[in-house]
DNA sequence: ATCAGCGTACTTGTATACAAGTACGCAGGC
DNA sequence: GCCTGCGTACTTGTATACAAGTACGCTGAT
């Protein structure tokens, strides 16, 4: 009955360069958008571009002001703090549910990830990387498609925070032995103590987030 | 700078409107939206109407078709599974930060909840609306605002199922008394016993839920 | 009678024109 | 010099007109 046109609508675009700019900071934290301006700056015409800030309001990547006028969020420690106990809770459920349902390929990969995890542990940026790759791959065995949904959506909001959280050596030493021993619970089968370990994982990298934000007191230099 | 209309646009009516029927079924699983029709229907321009429908997209109170054309959602024995674990994992994480964070008048007031509650565990529809309430007193406590908003975003999916996942007397009171237990637990301080209690209080739920479900073998009569 | 090919109609996506309302600036008076 | 009141300009929200593309139905031929 309908036509498609090929999921590669204005609005699609308009949505990931948007989302783009905002998680690099490239649209600062406070910074409103002006439709028109923002329209012929991307060289599409009001609708989509409203339709792209829409939906960036839902997923909370830009916040609408009561007196008007869409804004990009500003930076709060608080919420980088909630982020992450929201991601513990989430992680530990996945966790939990990845050991009942891992298959021994599932094992494989995930002992892979875990080798260049290690091999990268001393390269903040690469380290990070695997660490997300874990996680996903994680998500991917729990098999919860809603887990999986608030989770990305977890770490989309965190990548604006990201900028700030640099890790230490010490911290990532630290992560890849609580990785090992995540693997190592849902290689055993015990969901209790996955979840414990996932749990406990993500909260002591909200500690460390929190401590390195409050170490620069704020955001700037 | 800005102008803003009342924050009483079309399109928040409209939103509003189509949740409404969506949450009833008054739309049917299944049922496809015609952009055109809908919108003479509801008095506007497809305009607001569009921004309605991807707002419910972007929460997943509507589907868009990859072949084109936004549906309701069909439900799904398995999700329903999911979202109580999902629930299970955030309110975990809320109990547990209730315990930390909830001061005399807070407890009194779970404990009047929790009283009314008592009052009412015989009636299937009022129990559900104070055992709701608890939770919610909960994580109004818990202050974790994302916790808060996905809890809601759960709880919108799962009134789509009410209709179908009635509760026995035995599963009411069972309910009532893991209630308790809660905030007890959250009373007494201790912040690994509520988020326990609350995780397999919500996963109990889960298994009425699944059983009633499963029970009635689909949805009909 | 059945199948193939084309035309039409209906869908969604986009652009533009229009409406309403507010905040800012400027001018005039005290 | 400062305050007050009005006018203008700019914002967002809405409606409508236009474009593109697909699926269905109809007609004709085999």
């Amino acid at each position: 009955m309908p036509a498609i046109p090929a999921r590669n609508t204005g609005a699609h675009v308009v949505y990931a360069e948007l989302k783009r700019r905002i998680l690099s900071l490239d649209l600062k934290p406070g910074e409103r958008i002006y439709e028109p301006a923002m329209a012929t700056a991307l060289q599409v015409s009001r609708t989509p571009l409203r339709e792209a800030i829409r939906r960036l309001i839902s997923e909370n990547l830009l916040e609408q002001q009561p007196t008007g006028g869409v804004v990009v969020p500003v930076l709060d420690e608080a919420e980088i703090s909630e982020l992450y106990e929201v991601r513990a809770a989430v992680e530990s459920l996945m966790a939990r549910n990845a050991c009942l349902k891992a298959t021994p390929a599932d094992l494989g990969e995930l002992h892979g990830i875990l080798a260049r995890n290690a091999a990268l542990v001393e390269f903040a940026d690469d380290a990070m990387q695997q660490g997300m790759a874990l996680h996903a791959r994680i998500a991917l065995i729990a098999g919860n498609s809603w887990a999986g949904r608030f989770h990305e959506q977890v770490a989309s909001q965190m990548e604006r925070y990201r900028h700030y959280t640099n890790s230490t050596q010490r911290r990532r030493d630290q992560a890849l032995a609580q990785h090992r021993a995540l693997v190592e619970a849902i290689a055993a089968g015990d969901p209790e103590r996955a979840a414990k370990v996932a749990f406990e994982h993500v909260m002591g990298a909200r500690d460390a987030a929190v401590r390195a934000l409050s170490g620069k007191n704020g955001a700037g230099s």
